[in-house]
DNA sequence: CTGTTGACTGCTG
DNA sequence: TCAGCAGCCAACA
């Protein structure tokens, strides 16, 4: 596969239990910032990723749930609720203190 | 081959 | 402050 979605599935998996990042913190780690739509292209693929890739913990940078509807059940509010983020209807609530940013956390 | 859509973001009105 | 438009890259029809 391709290392542009192999960085994101990457940096994805990277993110620890009850935290989320945005696309565009993703993009922007991957140095594409303006392209934070391939980012969500590469969500919708990661389901034929081998490695499950916990993409319930990507959101857009409002914290909403903007692809909840393209995830499979139980739900991405439900898995995210269960990693103890809490959900209010599509959206996660002290969204900026489970906030991860990759550039912040995996900067090296 | 061209045109439209999309799990987005940022700026302008 | 809230709402709308444009920009960006890739895949699908």
């Amino acid at each position: 596969m391709n290392d542009f979605y192999d960085m994101i599935y990457e940096v994805v998996r990277q993110i620890p239990k009850g935290r989320v990042t945005s696309y565009g913190a993703i993009a922007k780690y991957l140095g594409s910032a303006q392209s934070s739509r391939m980012v969500g292209w590469a969500m919708n693929n990661s389901h034929s990723q081998k490695p499950y890739v916990p993409a319930h913990r990507v959101v857009n940078r409002l914290g909403q749930l903007s692809g909840a509807h393209h995830f499979p059940p139980p739900g991405m509010e439900a898995m995210l609720k269960k990693e103890g983020i809490k959900v209010k209807k599509e959206t996660i609530v002290h969204f900026d203190k489970v906030f991860w940013d990759p550039e912040k956390e995996l900067k090296v």
